[in-house]
RNA sequence: GGCGCUAUCGUCUAAUGGUUAGGACGGAGCCCUCUCAAGGCUCAAAUACGGGUUCGACUCCCGUUAGCGCCGCCA
């Protein structure tokens, strides 16, 4: 059974990028029946925050994403060092005691840089000294120099890969203060964990030769390697909090409205394709159509801009899958969204709403600003010459309005009878039915653009409906008079 | 600079030597229609460039260009 593992280090929120990496992992996980592994790189000890970590678990918990096991790096640096050590012990490995930051000085900035110099043919003994002496060192690895060959692999996205050892450097296993690198950390963890398929980001391609030096130096078997495009801005540069901003954390989608689901689904055809034309997919369609070979090798844009920071195909896919869940889940999703903004929701209500509203939401939080007369007491101000219908004027708009109150006070407030009697009364008064319906729509919504009129008639109810054709039928008039005192 | 990787509509992608280069988002238009949506239909829009190989190239090879990645005692 595969063995996979997703494995962020903790120095900053949960980013789109690795949240689809795990997602890749994930999906492989749970096609095959294998084993996700959620693995905290905590070995910078420096860069590590608690805030971060906590944003990885609340990003995963929310994405509704599970793992089978859990560990971290910081707990098993014995092992890390242990395995260290063996291949210090094998000759595969020596100790560099150049000063840290020494480099620096006479790096002709980026030089293919391969070890310092002298340190790696320092004799045992000599190392040993010094070692004993309390001078510091790192640990590097002895890349294979005096006989050169090309590391290989088959990448299972990228194909066949190799390097010649000329041009892989003395990587370092241990640092100065004994904790091991990400490399170092990385692959014993790898081979102690039995992680059968590596799925990481594209920029571990090339520190893929510097693994398997390491696997083969340990003696363990070579895991599959499947490196992903990486997820880019669309300047083409990477996707970084500070230059791009919020677009880049999962928790900016939450907090958006994104359904999880959604927002997987989104991530998943970035890169990686069924190759069916299907895109609109639920969690078993990713699961069942998830393969290497639908993975994509060109670098993904992630098409957010500075005035809409939300890919609008993420934006479609989100709508789409609003519209595919059950009306009671779309109600409880929306829940916390209406009640954040301040309205007095029930659940009977709002699942009554919800049918009006699912194709007009592209988001959940869109539910706050497109339903909120459903909930809101008091409708917000809106400008009276909105009552006004199209090749209409005010005294139409007030007709129609007083007409329609009249009629409104005598009819069942069903879809059928409204639709009948509305729709009756436009012909007696000779104007059309929109000229009759808009005034209406204006006077119980607060605005033009709004759910289908009747629908919304009988879910207000005729007490509520009334009221406030009642209060646009003031203001209206209001409008009227002030018009013709400023203009006689 | 060295090494590695990549290149199809604006964006996400399909087409593993033979298609009028397909789909989707977004855009434009039409239809439907009580507004807005949703839905349906139509249109515009791409093989980075230059050489090969081949009867035939988006596809294979070489070069150019561009982008990305790695070259840390970060991951």
């Amino acid at each position: 059974m595969p063995r996979v593992r997703f494995a962020p280090s903790p120095t900053g929120f949960l980013h789109i990028g690795s949240a689809r990496t795990f997602v890749f992992n994930w999906l492989y996980a749970r096609r095959t029946g294998g084993t996700m592994i959620l693995r905290i790189d905590d070995t910078d000890v420096d860069r590590n925050t608690a805030e971060s970590e906590a944003s990885i678990f609340e990003g995963l918990r929310w994405l509704e994403l599970d793992w089978d096991e859990e560990y971290r790096q910081s707990e098993r640096l014995e092992l890390h060092r242990q395995t260290a050590e063996a291949i210090f012990r094998k000759g595969l490995a020596y100790r560099d005691f150049t000063p840290a930051g020494a480099a620096d000085d006479e790096k002709p900035r980026g030089e293919g840089w391969l070890f310092n110099p002298g340190m790696r043919e320092l004799t045992a003994e000599e190392s040993d000294r010094r070692a004993a002496a309390g001078e510091p060192f790192v640990l590097r690895f002895k890349v294979p120099r005096e006989t050169l060959r090309e590391i290989r692999f088959r990448d299972a996205v990228y194909g066949e890969q190799s390097k010649s050892t000329a041009d892989i450097e003395d990587f370092a296993l241990l640092r100065s203060n004994g904790l091991p690198t990400y490399h170092m950390a990385s692959c014993a963890d790898d081979i102690d964990l039995r992680v059968s398929h590596i799925i990481r980001g594209q920029d571990h391609l090339t520190n893929t030769f510097k693994h398997i030096l390491i696997f083969e130096a340990v003696g363990a078997a070579q895991p599959e390697f499947a490196h992903l495009p990486l997820l880019i801005a669309p300047d083409g540069s990477k996707l970084s909090k500070r230059r791009h901003g919020p677009v880049v954390s999962v928790t900016t989608y939450r907090d958006a409205g994104f359904l999880p689901h959604a927002f997987v689904n989104f991530i998943c055809l970035l890169g990686w394709s069924p190759k069916d034309n299907r895109e609109v997919m639920s969690r078993q369609d990713l699961i069942d159509a998830f393969s290497f070979e639908g993975i994509n090798r060109a670098n993904a844009v992630v098409n957010f801009r500075e005035d809409d920071p939300f890919d609008p195909k993420a934006m479609w896919l989100n709508a789409q899958h609003i519209m595919a869940l059950p009306a009671g889940e779309l109600a409880d999703r929306l829940f916390p969204f209406l009640c954040e903004a301040g309205y007095k929701v029930d659940r009977e209500k709002l699942l009554a709403v919800v049918p009006l509203i699912r194709e007009r939401i592209k988001t959940l939080r869109d539910a706050v600003a497109v339903a909120d007369f459903f909930f809101l007491e008091q409708l917000a101000p809106y400008d009276p010459t909105e009552l006004i219908p199209q090749k209409g004027d005010a005294a139409m708009a007030l007709a129609a309005l007083e007409h329609a109150r009249e009629v409104l006070s005598q009819t069942a407030f069903t879809h059928e009878e409204l639709e009948a009697a509305l729709r009756a009364e436009a012909g007696r008064m000779g104007v059309k039915t929109g000229q009759m319906f808009q005034p209406i729509r204006v006077a119980v919504c607060g605005r033009k653009t709004a759910p289908p009129l009747f629908e919304t008639l009988a879910m207000l109810g005729r007490e509520t409906t009334l009221e406030r054709i009642g209060q646009a039928i003031q203001k209206l008039s209001a409008h009227m008079s002030a018009h013709s005192a400023q203009k006689p």
